[in-house]
DNA sequence: TTGATCCAATTGTCAGACAATTAAATGTTT
DNA sequence: AAACATTTAATTGTCTGACAATTGGATCAA
């Protein structure tokens, strides 16, 4: 039985390996929670050192494939991806996408409103009290004085993952998360002001309402109006910042300490 | 000057190293296409081995986060994530959660026309001759006789991508590629019999007709017909299956062998 | 100036060791 | 016999030090 692996594809070793095991989870060889072999057999079956079979595996385990654990009875285990893993790595790779290749406002407001859309019809007939609720208690929260930007952008965050989930469909809110949340950055640029903050409210109670009512038409007309209104509302701060921008270019080299760090020597 | 960085938290150094390089990444102080320190700097840097910081490099890479090019002017370097690299993600990302989550085909089915409708308005709109021409191109093809059912999922994946790509707007084409990329598999499970082929190109043609009209609201009740009668051939497929399924309990516990691989001594 | 050669920096890989962790096996006590 | 403590073995996590492979630039010669 030939338990030795060649692998005579080129690149890194690593990355050979990696797609190896990864192609044997996809196709379904090797079943969710299954153990792999160990690493010393790993690099036994591929003819290399354990170092390499390492981060052939920590390339999975980056992508949610595996996990490892240790001890006795440890190894690595084929991982069922979860959905919230799931909508994590959307967000992360959302976020990425969007801060990477400097999309305009306008055009990632339009796909979040456009597929928010798509969860109207179905929410407004399948929607929980739940997500009712959920969607009530946000309002309130975004009517608070004194509630600072982000905890506004936030809770508008949470309106809209309220009424996407009451789809009551996994599979859409999946794929919805990224682009709700991966607007938040750019919805945190701007500054609301009292006022704006007033209409968004107003939207926001108009959809429930509708939503409530089961009126997915009306829903649908309280969306686009919203729509609507914070892309004029960006408009206006793009344009102020474009008078205010000048060349500026950072020139941090160094790696932004994690939290909990504190300078050496 | 703070050279060194600890790492406070738990769980493995090379986990928590990756997490503080992404972060730095993410919030934008390492720009694109900058270039991390060496491996032996980042170990000295975080007081870690080298073995250990090539384990979180190489989560990086799998997350398409940083590149690594060998020589001289090698190293580690910020990786500008592309919409193409994007799109691959999300589709292994989508292809896994369905196949790991044995979601109905009715739910993905639903949640997948959901979002392509959301496009539906745009694309009537703005769909530019080469998007039509690719759905009419897809449509003969998907009437060619002898064609193979997996050449016809193919051909209705790229129908529908021309659909998507219609509506002018790359954030709402990577957010959809997952959606449909990702029903593939499932739709390979149904068989189409030739009646059910016609029925789908008679559905696709009047999608196309009616964008190219810039008529959305016929195109939306031509998606809705198709949407329907999908599902309602997968319901016939999946009560067939239900009768010939008995317990197939499969116990591979080896790992596929990559394409080009031989069995040694 | 051009071309060939050498060099230094850097990643890729290897080997072997030890630390840390964990569950099971073993032994001990009640 | 049951409950508890101890040992043990397997496994991942980390370190050290080394060498191979690659690659751009520097050096030097024609």
């Amino acid at each position: 039985m030939g338990v030795k692996t060649s692998l005579n594809s080129k690149g890194e070793l690593s990355a050979q390996i990696a797609e190896a095991i990864r192609a044997a989870i996809i196709s379904g060889a090797l079943p969710f929670e299954h153990r792999l072999p160990s690493e010393a057999e790993l690099s036994d079956q591929f003819n290399v050192s354990r170092p390499t079979v390492r981060e052939a595996l920590k390339r999975l385990a980056a992508q949610n494939l595996i996990r490892t654990l240790r001890g006795a009875t440890g190894g690595a285990f084929v991982n069922r991806l979860s959905f919230e893993e799931a909508y994590a790595q959307q967000i992360t790779t959302s976020t990425l996408l969007l801060s990477m290749n400097d999309v305009s406002f306008e055009t990632a407001c339009e796909a979040r409103y456009a597929l928010e859309r798509a969860c109207l019809k179905l929410s407004a007939t399948r929607r929980l009290p739940d997500h009712l609720a959920t969607m009530r208690a946000e309002i309130h929260r975004q009517g608070q004085p004194g509630l600072s930007d982000e905890s506004f952008c936030n809770s508008d965050v949470a309106f809209h993952r309220a009424l996407v989930d009451g789809a009551g469909n996994p599979v859409l809110s999946y794929q919805l998360a990224g682009a709700v949340e991966a607007m938040q950055p750019l919805m945190n640029m701007i500054t609301f002001t009292a006022r704006s903050r007033e209409k968004i409210i107003c939207f926001h109670t108009d959809i429930a309402d509708a939503i409530e009512g089961g009126d997915a038409k009306k829903a649908n007309t309280a969306l686009n109006a919203l729509a609507e209104y914070t892309i004029a509302l960006a408009h206006n701060v793009s344009d102020r910042h474009r008078q205010n921008q000048s060349g500026v270019d950072s020139d941090q080299s160094e790696i932004t300490r994690s939290s909990s760090t504190e300078p050496t020597e």
